[in-house]
RNA sequence: GCGGGCGUGGUGGAAUGGCUUACACGCCGGCUUUAGGUGCCGGUGCUCGAAAGAGCGUGGGGGUUCGAAUCCCCCCGCCCGCACCA
């Protein structure tokens, strides 16, 4: 083949993006008519230029949109940037650019590069969540919560770090510090809005059944948040109040063995039970001390527990007896009920704090191996056993123990069964600019106030200081913005000046993608339901908490207000393995990235998709060399040239060559793109990428074979190249594009069917047979497909080697399975 | 501590309980080339052997099975998540 002749992948690929830019070929239609497939990768948050994670996904996800439209599916594929955000505005303190400036230029990049790298996406449909357009059904959003008691404002310990005085998204404390300055953060307490999710926990838990396409990994992680625990309410009577006390536990058989009481440091009851008397300083000065500690102190397991005694007691149901009641640092005060009952013996935590302050241990569990004593124990025991020191319980083994305690005190009226969950209410004030308006109006005669549906948008001002460190939020400071009259009295009130996590944004974005026009509502029911639920969704595991719990919240909020039939939005969620360089996530400050620019220009965009989704399975963390872009050039590179020269060695060659017959080369030629069609396309079903470019390969390397061998028949060759060109084009769209074309093809590849293997040219008719003696393969012989057992055990005796490992006796057992194995046992 | 995942050639990785190592990188050789590179063809788990072939080999140990990378038990190592959740 003519080696001086190279794919000039750089022209190529520029002509082609410029026409797809300019015709929008991938737009969806409103509402599908026939199967369709509404593909979602997570949107991008646009700081800088797209990443190499960005390009792994993408490069996974438009294959997918593009396999999906030659399997003949309706395809709706948009994308979106999720535009708010603190990054924006670090940049914009930091260069003195409006965070919007900042926002849109970046947004401009990635879109460049995203047409670059060959992006199937529907352009029409594009949004920026920072546009009033979109998050005017935020504040929508908020408000139908709000109507149901769904998003309400409560004080909470919320994250805070000292130096920026500022809170804090969960997302921008790492391992306990401020990701800006590195501070350790503190909670403070502050009246904040809450979405309450806490409502859905149940919801949440028990629908991770549909999600059918979901990792076990990745359901693990959710449950393990989510956290539901069984156990019961305690109710205990406290001296001197009329009103008793519930605790929450898990364990309601060891309440005879309860020795103390602990309340959360900062629970109100705190206050009233230490309000009158001698311990009132004290409790100021323990609670200064709790908050001084940063939460990476807070929460080591290392530190030893620090304790106050109230000076009062509660009365333990069901004995009677009376029990101090202590604040310690290790209760919290926003799980269960802020208080609980202290049992040392079979709790650690509770009985490190009994050493601590010299409370007694008083065992109620007996394991069956041993015999506990309280006063010398030193590790908490938690397994089974029966119960001791429990009055008529005595005896009862903790197999049934939970569940009768739990009936009699229900029965009692001193308790009830209870469950309870790890996860928060979602904390959605953010004291940032570059965010949603929260639409609330505070009115010193109405109080909290929403803004009316037909007032919305409550739109961002523009000119606000927000590098100031006095005011409690930038939006505080314009205050033109804020002093607005109250919509219910007309008098003077001033605006929520918080905005909005911008996870709010995220959390029902990819509706709107079905109706990103809409004027009326976030979106037409009658859309969102022909296209939902999405059928596949991309993107990274690092939003397992975050994001991809409250989607689902918002989802079944959806639900449950008729705007939307399906209770998750989706279903199937493939998460990309991260990429790294020297087992390092790849940053600028440690040197050891590789710029998706620079490869596309010195390798072109088909090269780097198809090196991505070649280097293992998608899910797979990927250690790029350390070499860097180079290894494109090794890989991925030379084997599109490889199939540029083959096709263009086909489509040189003569129509009807003189002498080129179809013999047995042409036939083995011919079953085995058909083969690789069958195996390529269930490759392609499960993801397998990697496995399916192999398959490929192969085929590539056997055309070659059989050129160079002096096979030159044009009809078998041509069938070849273009199933070969079909399969790759949603893989490489922009070589498959054009060589389709110099193939004499008017349309673009990217509208064709999928090619359909033949089941007779697929099949094989020959394979090979592995004879085992013992268990050992001592011989392979080729058999036909339709071979029965006796000749595969006449042919497997035929064979010396066999014979040799025989050695004379008669096998006493034969497995056959035809027409791959067959296995002969004989006695040794 | 709790939960989850992983361990296969020099490397990335293949392998419905059935020939371990497909495909690719790297390396070795041949051809083409003034040379290098590119390109095309072939070889490449370890040990013994001239070869035929034999033995060993999927982190370690045991088990089930005619047959185990795959299933079960124990151990070792690595990675990730959550972490005072009563």
């Amino acid at each position: 083949m003519d080696r001086e002749r190279s794919y000039d992948f750089a022209a190529v690929e520029e002509r082609w993006k410029k026409e797809w830019v300019a015709t929008n070929p991938w737009a969806a239609p409103e509402i599908p008519t026939g199967n369709k497939r509404f593909l979602v990768t997570m949107f991008p948050y646009p700081s800088g230029d797209l990443h190499m994670g960005h390009v792994e996904i993408f490069s996974i996800h438009d294959t997918l949109a593009r396999y999906s439209r030659m399997q003949g599916f309706q395809v709706l594929n948009p994308i979106g940037w999720d535009a708010f955000g603190l990054p924006a505005e670090n940049a914009a303190i930091k260069r003195g650019v409006h965070p919007k400036k900042w926002t849109y230029e970046n947004i401009a990049k990635h879109r460049a590069s995203m047409e670059r790298l060959g992006m199937s996406f529907d352009w029409s449909r594009v949004f920026y969540t920072c546009e009033p357009t979109f998050y005017r059904w935020n504040q929508w959003l908020f408000l139908q919560l709000y109507e149901r008691g769904l998003a309400y404002r409560k004080a909470a310990a919320a994250n805070w770090c000292p130096k920026d005085k500022t809170v804090l998204a969960n997302e921008q404390v790492i391992a306990g510090r401020c990701e800006r300055c590195d501070t350790p953060v503190v909670k403070k307490w502050l009246t904040q809005w809450f979405f309450k999710t806490t409502d859905y926990a149940d919801r949440l838990l028990d629908d991770m059944e549909l999600l059918t396409g979901w990792t076990e990994r990745l359901k693990n992680l959710q449950r393990n948040w989510i956290g539901r625990s069984y156990g019961a309410e305690v109710n205990f009577k406290i001296e001197g109040r009329l009103e008793p006390v519930q605790v929450y536990t898990t364990r309601p058989d060891t309440l005879w063995g309860a020795t103390f009481f602990v309340v959360a440091p900062e629970h109100p009851l705190a206050d009233e039970l230490v309000s009158g008397t001698d311990k009132e300083d004290e409790l100021v000065r323990f609670r200064e001390e709790v908050g001084r500690l940063s939460e990476i102190d807070r929460t080591s397991t290392e530190r030893e527990k620090k304790g106050m005694f109230t000076g009062k007691y509660a009365i333990n149901p069901v004995n009677d007896e009376r029990i101090p009641i202590w604040l310690a640092d290790y209760v919290l005060m926003d799980y269960g009920t802020g208080a609980i009952m202290a049992v040392p013996a079979h709790d650690q935590r509770d009985l490190e704090f009994a050493r601590a302050y010299g409370l007694p241990v008083r065992v109620v569990i007996q394991p069956p191996d041993r015999e506990l004593d309280g006063d010398t124990m030193t590790e908490a025991y938690a397994g089974e056993g029966v119960m001791v020191n429990s009055g008529t319980f005595d005896g009862t083994p903790t197999t049934e123990s939970v569940a009768k305690v739990t009936e009699w005190l229900e029965a009692n009226n001193l308790g009830r069964s209870a469950k309870n969950f790890r996860l928060r209410d979602w904390l959605i004030s953010r004291q940032r600019y570059w965010g949603t308006p929260i639409p609330i109006v505070f009115c010193d005669d109405c109080g909290e106030v929403a803004i009316p549906y037909d007032q919305l948008p409550v739109v961002l001002p523009d000119d606000v200081d927000f590098e100031s460190q006095e005011a409690a939020s930038p939006l505080a400071t314009a205050t033109d913005w804020v002093n607005v009259p109250c919509p219910k009295c007309g008098r003077p009130s001033r605006r929520e000046t918080d905005t909005m996590d911008t996870f709010v944004d995220s959390s029902w974005y990819y509706q709107r993608y079905t109706d990103p026009r809409n004027e009326e509502a976030p979106f037409d029911p009658k859309k969102s339901n022909a296209w939902m639920p999405i059928d596949q969704y991309t993107g990274g595991i690092e939003h397992a908490v975050l994001h991809l719990i409250y989607t689902r919240f918002v989802q079944k909020f959806f639900m449950d207000i008729g705007m939307t039939k399906d209770p998750e939005p989706f279903p199937a969620l493939l998460n990309q393995g991260i990429i790294t360089m020297g087992g390092k996530r790849m940053s600028k400050s440690r040197g050891n990235i590789v710029e998706p620019v620079e490869a596309f220009e010195r390798y072109g965009a088909d090269a780097l998709r198809l090196y991505m989704l070649f280097s293992g399975p998608p899910e797979a963390p990927f250690d790029w060399p350390e070499e860097g872009v180079t290894s494109i050039g090794r890989v991925s590179a030379p084997w599109l040239q490889r199939v540029w020269r083959l096709c263009e060695d086909v489509a040189d060659m003569p129509v009807a060559p003189e002498g080129a017959g179809r013999g047995d080369a042409e036939i083995a030629l011919r079953k085995l793109i058909h083969r690789t069609i069958k195996v390529v396309t269930r490759d392609y079903e499960d993801f397998g990428f990697n496995t399916l470019i192999a398959r490929l390969q192969e085929l590539v390397n056997e055309a070659y074979r059989y050129r160079a061998a002096g096979g030159a028949n044009r009809g078998v060759l041509l069938e070849l190249v273009e199933s070969l060109l079909l399969m790759l084009a949603p893989m490489a769209p922009y070589i498959t594009e054009e060589e389709w074309r110099r193939l004499g093809h008017d349309e673009s590849i990217h509208g064709r069917e999928w090619p359909v293997f033949d089941p007779v040219m697929a099949a094989e008719d020959e394979v090979t047979l592995v004879v085992q003696v013992n268990g050992k393969v001592r011989d392979t012989i080729e058999v036909p497909v339709d071979i029965s057992e006796e000749e595969m055990l006449r042919r497997a005796l035929a064979s010396p080697n066999v014979q040799a490992h025989l050695a004379g006796k008669e096998p006493t057992k034969v497995i056959a399975r035809p027409p791959k194995l067959i296995s002969l046992v004989v006695p040794t």
